[in-house]
DNA sequence: CGAATCATTGAACGTGCTCAACTTCCGTGG
DNA sequence: CCACGGAAGTTGAGCACGTTCAATGATTCG
């Protein structure tokens, strides 16, 4: 799947990320686009289309490699094969965490805080520790990054700025950055980062 | 249940709502109240914790009728009983739903169009059909309003000026309002209300 | 009737957006 | 190998929308 190919939503067809980046978006008539959710390796997508929204779509931010997990033909397992309803059913409850963070972050906080429960967020979900610190490929331009964030490609350069300045990552190139204290990115966020290793347990002990 | 109380959430157990008007939202630590969801007679309540976002509570609006649904008991029993399982996700797939239709209205949409579209959505859910046009009671305050739009009370009371200026809504009270050109208002927003009636239809088509 | 709460409105301010210029980075072709 | 062109990123100036703080008006409840 190249980038910036998409997939009309559908709901009884589920993804899972094999590799690459994929968004999982809606895009408005006049052309204005928000990115609900972004997945990585591992995770499924799982798009829900309303009439009330606009076209909701799938989209590879990268190259990406998705498998097909189409449930048509197990609709009538679902709620008798209890691996499959298990697995279905934390899956989408995952998506109703993450989009329950996301809403606090394009509600209440501002660009500052946005951009770094962003950085930090993708620090522990693609990131890997080197003896600098932390050092994150980000596989998304700034407009993409704006329309996960709810702000504009501009703000988000002006806001990295920022961030650069207050040495809370080190930019590398416009799409690798090195993050020496995470904790210090963190704090500049009221909530945290929705997948901070330590949260994945707890999570997992919650789960129905 | 008492105007203002709050349940903290947890995750096996639900709430169904026979009476008032209950949000679901998360408060964080300066203050700052998010409301995720808004849930009428009907809507079952469905609360996700995560560590990483602050509290998260059921609390009500109006003083509200519940009825705990606790599913530590049943546990076992999702996944094998087709019946409860099935509700149990389609309930979880509404709020997919809605949550992502927020998304998009509190990430890339403005104050008119996110008021527009909270009086559109309310008036189906909770208004009713009179000679002069669909009058809505509105069991909520400006701010209560703001949590949930995103914004701040003093801006909803703001707009909610422009919009009787504009003849979108009359409004007989603080409380009450009057809309006789639903599609007027509803073409104000660039996305429909989630709870119009057409689209109950179609997504029950669509669901699981 | 008085007090308290909520809603409305105004003025000043701040954050993010728009539009535009400029830079950097690549890939391509002369 | 260098020159050119396009795409993406950065930065600045001016503007618009929403926020903050404060004053006033309306409504409700004791």
């Amino acid at each position: 799947m190249q980038r910036g190919e998409r997939l009309r939503a559908g709901c009884l067809k589920l993804w899972r990320v094999l590799d690459g980046l994929v968004a999982l978006g809606i895009l408005l008539p006049d052309g204005r686009r928000q990115i609900v959710c972004l997945s990585t390796p591992g995770d499924v997508v799982c798009p829900v289309s309303t009439q009330a929204v606009g076209d909701m779509w799938v989209e590879a931010l990268t190259p990406s490699e998705l498998e097909e997990i189409d449930l048509s033909a197990q609709h009538q397992n679902i709620g008798r094969d209890p691996g499959l309803t298990a697995a279905l059913f934390s899956m989408v409850h995952q998506q109703v965490k993450c989009a329950s963070a996301h809403l606090v972050t394009l509600g209440r906080l501002d660009g500052m805080e946005r951009v770094c429960l962003f950085l930090a967020d993708m620090a522990w979900r693609v990131g890997q520790d080197t003896p600098g610190g932390r050092r994150v490929h980000l596989p998304l331009n700034r407009e993409d990054i704006a329309d996960y964030l709810g702000l504009n490609a501009e703000t988000v350069s002006r806001i990295f700025s920022r961030v650069k300045k207050a040495k809370l990552a080190i930019f590398l190139s416009p799409t690798d950055y090195l993050v020496t204290d995470m904790t210090a990115l963190e704090r500049r966020a009221p909530i945290g980062p929705t997948h901070r290793p330590t949260a994945a347990e707890d999570d997992a002990e919650r789960q129905f």
